[in-house]
DNA sequence: ATGGTCGCGCAGCGA
């Protein structure tokens, strides 16, 4: 299963061609979009039918909005925060089960600057996050389970525009980033405590220690051609998806070109053939 | 030279 998530920076006019081209290309069973800026009135379902996708969005109209597109069926969606508390009034989340996975799309907030109150609530919608991947259990053992080495834990992707890097290794500079957001330990500790649950940055993975492999560059300054960017758009996979992942790429010729957003798209392929089951998943 | 460019939507803010 090649599991993919790219933050398309608005899905409107030739960005939504771009799309479809890239879903012809590398043909992933379960793509994660972040920023579509639709309304779910406006968010070309049809079009991703035509290539052979199902979809669940859920948008807001001009900022935010996320959905999940899937070849592999895509069942029991959940927008938001599935964690009991009031409702996020920005869509930033949506969950399904693709393929017997539990996937979810997330897009978590910038933060704008260290302090600053969007800051903070960058940090306690990472912790909802968490909460989330605990509390969302799907009742076909597609959901999760607290302890990943448990009988039967569920299947977990959890994917998208983290807008936090993990390590330094993920800058194109380290010390142009001192002071700003994206990098702080806080931020850094708020993602761990989400990987805490028993997910794992099933890219970096793959690519230990590996520099300079970013998938966000900003538009100004031509930082993509310097190779100034970040990698702040993760696919975070459950420990049986994980140890069958077998090849991670985050496809720079996306960005390039006529209209790209500023982010390109990453995936993740999982043999399911050799994912153990772990016996009984809940019945 | 201390900026730069996008997106939305029509001014100026957010990223």
């Amino acid at each position: 299963m090649r599991i993919a998530t790219w933050n398309v920076n608005a899905l409107t006019g030739e960005r939504i061609e771009r799309v479809l081209a890239w879903l012809d290309m590398a043909r992933p069973h379960v793509l994660c979009l972040q920023e579509t800026k639709v309304s779910d009135d406006a968010f070309p379902a049809l079009d991703f039918h035509a290539h052979g996708y199902d979809s669940v969005h859920h948008g807001q109209g001009r900022w935010n909005g996320v959905a999940i597109l899937s070849r592999v069926g895509l069942d029991d969606p959940v927008a938001g925060f599935a964690d009991g508390g009031p409702p996020d009034p920005e869509a930033r989340l949506v969950t399904a089960t693709c393929g017997g996975v539990r996937v979810s799309s997330v897009y978590v907030p910038n933060g704008r600057a260290v302090g600053h109150e969007q800051y903070h609530h960058k940090l306690r919608w990472l912790a909802r996050l968490r909460a989330h991947v605990l509390a969302d259990v799907r009742p076909e053992g597609t959901g999760w389970l607290p302890d990943p080495d448990g009988p039967g834990g569920g299947l977990r992707a959890v994917c998208g525009d983290f807008n936090v890097a993990p390590e330094d290794i993920d800058l194109w500079d380290p010390a142009a980033f001192e002071g700003a957001t994206h990098v702080t330990p806080e931020e850094r500790a708020a993602l761990a405590e989400v990987m805490a649950t028993g997910l794992r940055d099933a890219f970096r993975e793959q690519h230990p220690g590996a520099p300079k492999l970013f998938s966000w560059w900003d538009y100004r300054a031509g930082a993509f051609h310097k190779h100034q960017g970040m990698r702040i758009d993760l696919v975070l996979l459950s420990p049986r998806l994980a140890d069958q992942a077998r090849c991670a790429l985050i496809d720079r010729n996306a960005r390039k070109g006529r209209k790209p957003s500023d982010h390109a798209p990453v995936f993740v392929d999982v043999d399911l053939s050799a994912v153990s089951h772990g016996g009984d998943a809940r019945g």
